[in-house]
Order: C-alpha cells, then sequence, then structure tokens
DNA sequence: TCGAGAGTCGAAAGAGTTTCGCAACCTCCG
DNA sequence: CGGAGGTTGCGAAACTCTTTCGACTCTCGA
C-alpha cells in the first residue's frame, strides 16, 4: 500500500524545496520583506503558485461581503434622495454592502495623491467599486479609481471630460425637447430657460433639448431669456424675478428641475402673475414633491430609481470583469402634465417671426 | 545590571505561565477551540488582558476602520433624508464608515434566528454599532443585538417597548404642546389632529402635547377630530376631506408632519377652503420642502440633522464602552411660523363649553 | 465497582517568521 | 589593480504560535 494515501497539504518547505531555496527565503517572498532580491522573489512566487501553497496560519480572511461605495456632495434633496434609493435597493439585492461617502474635501480632491489616498481607503474598506452621484469635480478621483483599478460608474455627472468615464443618466436631451414641444403645443412662443450649472452634463443636454425643439419649431431664440445657475430654490426665484420684470416677459418658464421651478411659482406669487394663466412652469425630476406644490407641477420625470439601480449594476458588472455595454447608459424620460402649464393667454408672436401657419 | 534591559515583548509562553497553563492551552483560548474548559479560557483571557498580550503572528488583517450600520426601511421621505445626513456627517466626521442597510424582511424580522444571523452579518462587516431610523418591529433586532454586545440606538423608535431601547428624538410632546397653543392664541377653538401611527412613540407623544395644551387652555377634546395614519400626504387628503365635510368643521389642523399637512392643504384646495382664511394648517418636522407650498406651511421644526449626529455620537461612546447618559434623548423643537396659520374667521365656541374668559 | 465515553489539558511536533551572520558584490579611492 | 568599507541577498537557527495526539479525570449507567 502506499505509504502516504492522504497528499499531505503543501508546506512552506516543501515550496521552499522546489524552489531551490530557503524556508526563510519563501517566507521573506510572501510577506514584502525587502532583503530579498526581486528575480528570486518572483521565482519563488512562481512556484508557490503552481504549487497552489496556502499559508495555515492564513486565517482566511473571513470572507468578507463585497462593498460598494455611493459618494455623493450633498445628500438633502429630493433627487439625491431617490437615486440613492435605487442604489440601495440594487446593492441590497446583489448581496454587496453599500458604504455610503462623503468625498474629500473640495480643495484637496483634485490632487493626485489625496485622491490616491482616498481610493486606497475605499478598497481598504472592501469597495469593489464606487458609485458617483452628482460628484463635482471627479476627474483626480476617477483617475485614481482606474489606477487602481476600481471601476467607477458616474450618475449624471458633472464638470468632467465627457465620454471618458462610465456613466449613467436619463435622456436630458429628449426630455429638455419634449417639456419645451409641449409647451410650444400650447401655443407659447416667448420660453425662457432657468437652468443648472454649465459644468452639470445633464443640464447641458436639457438646455440643448430646448434649443432643438425651438428651432425645430422656427422659433428663434432669446439669450435674455436662457439662464444657468445652481440646482436650487433661490435661482428659480431670482431669475424669474428678472424674468417677469423684462418689458417683454416670457409666458412660459421651462426650469432645470423642480426646486428651481418651486422658485419660479414663489416669484410668480409674489408678483401676483397667475399659474398657469400667466406663466406656465415645467419642472424637471419630478420627485413626490412635484405634487406639493400649488398648482402642482408639470414635469418631466427621470426613473431616478432606475438610474441608482442602473449604477449599480453596471458598476458591479464591471467589478466582475465585464466590459461596460456602453459608456453612457441613458433611461427614458416621461413628461407628466399636471396643473402648472396651460395656453398663453395670448398668442405672443412678436418674437417669433418665423412661427408658422 | 539589569540582565534583560529591553522589555522584551509579552509572549505566549509568558502568558501560559502567568496563567498556570501551557502554551497550547493559551492558544485554544484565543482561537475558539472547543478543548478547553470555559471558566479555564475565561481565566486565561482575563491574563491575556491583563498582561496586554498580542500574537505575533495577527499581523493579517490591516485594522479595519470601524463601521456604523444605519438601517432603515424607507429613504424617500425628506425627513429620512435628513436625519441620514446628519448621520452621514458625523459618521465621516467620527473617521467610521457608514453602511446602509435595508432591514431584514418584515416577515423574518421578528424571529429571532433571523435576527440574530441580521446582526452576525453586521459585525462581520465590521459594524461597531447600529442606528435605527424609524424601523418598524425592532424588538428581535434589538435583542439580537444586544445578545452580540453591539450597541444600538434608535431614532424616532417605533413599535417598541418604551424605555428598553437607547433613542434620540425630539420634544414631541412640547412640539405638538406649542403647536397647538400657537392655534388657540391665535383663537382657534375646534383644532383637529391628523397624526402619525400609533406605533410611533414621536407620534404618540405630540398628540399627547395637543391634548395637554387643549386641556390647560380649558377647550374639550373632540374624539372626532382626532385621527391616526401614516405618515402620508394621501393620510392628510383623506382624513382633512372627512373632517371639512363634518357639519361643524375644525378651524385649523395640527398635522403630524408635513407630508400630512400637504394633503391637508391639497383637500383644501379641493373643496375650496382658503388657507388660512378658512382653515389654519400647521405641519411638522419642518423640512425645507414645506417651504415649497402656498402657503407655505407653518411648521415645527425638528433638528433632523443633529438627531443624526446624536444617534452617531451615542452609538460610538456606547462601542467605546461609556454608558449612555440618558436612555432617551430629546433635542429641542421650535415652532417656525408661516402663512398658513392665521386668526379664525369667526370665534366658533360651540363645542368648547369650558373656554375661559 | 467497573468501563465507556466525554471533556480537559499539555508535551511535542509542525508551520511560519524573524534574527543575525556570512558571503558575495559593489564602490571608491590610492 | 587592490583593498577598505559598505550594501545586498540568502540561509541556519532561534523564536512564536498552532495543532496533534496521548493521558488523565469525571460522569453515568450497568
Amino acid at each position: 500500500m502506499p505509504a502516504r494515501p492522504t497528499p499531505r497539504r503543501v508546506t512552506l518547505d516543501d515550496v521552499a524545496r522546489s524552489a531551490g531555496v530557503s524556508k526563510a527565503t519563501v517566507s521573506k517572498a510572501l510577506n514584502a520583506r525587502d532583503d530579498i532580491a526581486p528575480d528570486t522573489r518572483a521565482r519563488v512566487l512562481a512556484t508557490v503558485e503552481q504549487l497552489g501553497y496556502r499559508p495555515t496560519t492564513d486565517r482566511g480572511h473571513p470572507p468578507r461581503r463585497p462593498a460598494l461605495v455611493a459618494v455623493l456632495d450633498v445628500l438633502e434633496s429630493p433627487y439625491m434622495t431617490h437615486v440613492l434609493g435605487g442604489v440601495l435597493a440594487a446593492a441590497t439585492a446583489a448581496g454587496t454592502d453599500l458604504l455610503l461617502r462623503l468625498p474629500p474635501d473640495r480643495g484637496t480632491r483634485t490632487r493626485r495623491t489625496a485622491a490616491a489616498a482616498w481610493v486606497a481607503q475605499q478598497r481598504a474598506a472592501g469597495a469593489v467599486g464606487i458609485v458617483g452621484l452628482t460628484l463635482a469635480e471627479p476627474d483626480a478621483l476617477l483617475r485614481a479609481a482606474q489606477d487602481a483599478g476600481v471601476p467607477v460608474v458616474m450618475v449624471d455627472p458633472v464638470d468632467t471630460r465627457e465620454g471618458a468615464v462610465v456613466s449613467v443618466g436619463a435622456t436630458n436631451w429628449a426630455g429638455g425637447r419634449s417639456a419645451t414641444e409641449h409647451l410650444l403645443g400650447l401655443g407659447h412662443r416667448r420660453i425662457a430657460w432657468i437652468g443648472g450649472p454649465a459644468g452639470s452634463a445633464a443640464a447641458r443636454e436639457r438646455l440643448h433639448g430646448y434649443r432643438a425643439a425651438l428651432d425645430s419649431a422656427g422659433v428663434a431664440l432669446d439669450p435674455a431669456l436662457v439662464r444657468s445657475d445652481e440646482f436650487a430654490v433661490e435661482t428659480g426665484l431670482r431669475h424669474a424675478r428678472e424674468l417677469l420684470l423684462l418689458p417683454d416677459p416670457p409666458t412660459a418658464v421651462l426650469a432645470g428641475d423642480d426646486e428651481i421651478a418651486v422658485g419660479v411659482l414663489a416669484a410668480a406669487q409674489e408678483l401676483a402673475v397667475p399659474v398657469p394663466g400667466g406663466l406656465s412652469v415645467v419642472g424637471y425630476d419630478d420627485t413626490p414633491q412635484a405634487g406639493w406644490t400649488s398648482p402642482r407641477l408639470t414635469s418631466v420625470r427621470q426613473p431616478l430609481d432606475g438610474m441608482g439601480r442602473m449604477a449599480v449594476e453596471t458598476v458591479l458588472a464591471m467589478a466582475a470583469g465585464h466590459a461596460p455595454a456602453s459608456w453612457y447608459v441613458q433611461l427614458a424620460t416621461t413628461l407628466v402634465v399636471r396643473e402648472s402649464t396651460a395656453p398663453p393667454a395670448r398668442a405672443d408672436r412678436t418674437r417669433a417671426p418665423h412661427a408658422g401657419t
């Protein structure tokens, strides 16, 4: 009978003998010590690999669940809440932990070393991927993550070179266009735009959709009616005040998001302009709070929840080694018509020389 | 001269000698082997503790950052968003990771084994403490966490035996009372209450504050005017419709939260009851979205952000071994008066026989 | 009372790491 | 070219900790 029926597990000594070195040298190779020549280390590690050696003291790192990091600048907005809700649901469904993190300070975020350290910290926390939720100035972080081999997916990216990042958004161009067409269809010709920051790809795309719709309808764009600013109630309030006090005010306003739209409604009320009688207002996002206003907002619904889910699924697929199907995935938007839009009191064509019919 | 000037690090042998056992036994005690008597293990571990022994081989696990688990049923509400914002800020400031988790299913949540498994999973993920955000039916989880030695702090606990859990809330009683007194002071006597679920301690306390204020003012409470239901827009809408169609409708409504208040506003508009002319409405929470309504809501401001921070600080202190200063911490609320409250159109005393003066 | 089985413990063997010395090599001058 | 002085790479041996396995004790039923 064979002397050793059970093939004894591979031990340090076996590796040492096989590699032609001592136990000590193998140990050094495995433990990243520095008193070993690089090529010796490589030879030893190759032997380790080949024999399938596993140290017995390696108390099998209790197999940690993979984690995903969701990183965002500001949590307190309905938009963010709903996206994060989708992220949480998808992460839970996938059996991964979800780490919620604030990014490094704005000041240090763009520094390579700080960004690399931050990414390393995420890895140490067990992160297999990062989901960035409208994260400002992410380029250094993106590069650091790429260097570290951690996949990143952005939702509605801001301040970044287009195409250099895998991202999830909605059909912003189509959303801006359909909202504008809705107003054009009601008979509006002087339609103002109060949009989000120029750095936001989503905001830019919506603006382009707005322009495209005006172009198609042959309505000239009045630059005085186009504003870009932060996504905030205050933005809508301030710009709407200015617009409504113009000698030739708009009959409708497209807001870059629901918060801006709320500001517009407030400005209209302040100036005693009835909505929708004297001014139509369209929001963007269609968070439930859009139904809190009076009149309730017509708004472009974004599948915020779905965007969060899609981002998680994409980043997990990338972590598993699959290339993303597309650099930029867009989910469909739909216009939800409520009571804040109506035909203009009287047709206003003074500034629309090309308007047909 | 001393034979050993450098106090050699504590070794397994030292512990063994000091505890009067062999190296093997100490090793077994440390490694959770089962061939060792419980009291021997305890004695050995005490010695280990006393000598400050650390095995040289445990270089393995890089010291993971401590993590906190935030667990919640529903993320998509302004209330939750702001509490979570405070939790995130405090966790970041404290240098702990924040894991966002959904609790086990409602169905299995109350089962001891499922709860224990869930808690074990949190521990495995590196959790040193758990923050429960208005978590329904948490008792089994609380007990499991206690068994596992993981501290838990609840924010606005629901469905649980009072006092058995460390929790953070706001001065709900005082908030309910001051809101009621505000309305009484304006001259209202028929004041309805549309509150949150009976299971919520916060909702109950607010209701008691409302009753106390009525009592103090000598205003009899009409049970028909007191409703308890979910925190939701729909709740306010439905109950306000009923109340406003009463033969003797209330002149003011206190809502259990801003969402209910929004529903009340919608019902009033539906029935053409002017606010605040025909009906005063007070909300609760004072989330920014309370300012989105028209008229803007008078609301009781809760320091939601501060509640989140306090919960994190408390649970971290408990994790560090400190007993909580108090089982139940309440942060101050303040009434924010806006345009949704005004004196009643005419004094209505028909149902307030004890009203003084 | 005896024996089987379960529960404890330690001596010794194993596994892996670290120390330390040695040899080889490298680098500068003279 | 040669040698002093330093650096580098490796292994023997010492060391730390873990695991095996035999021995001892206790319990309980026959």
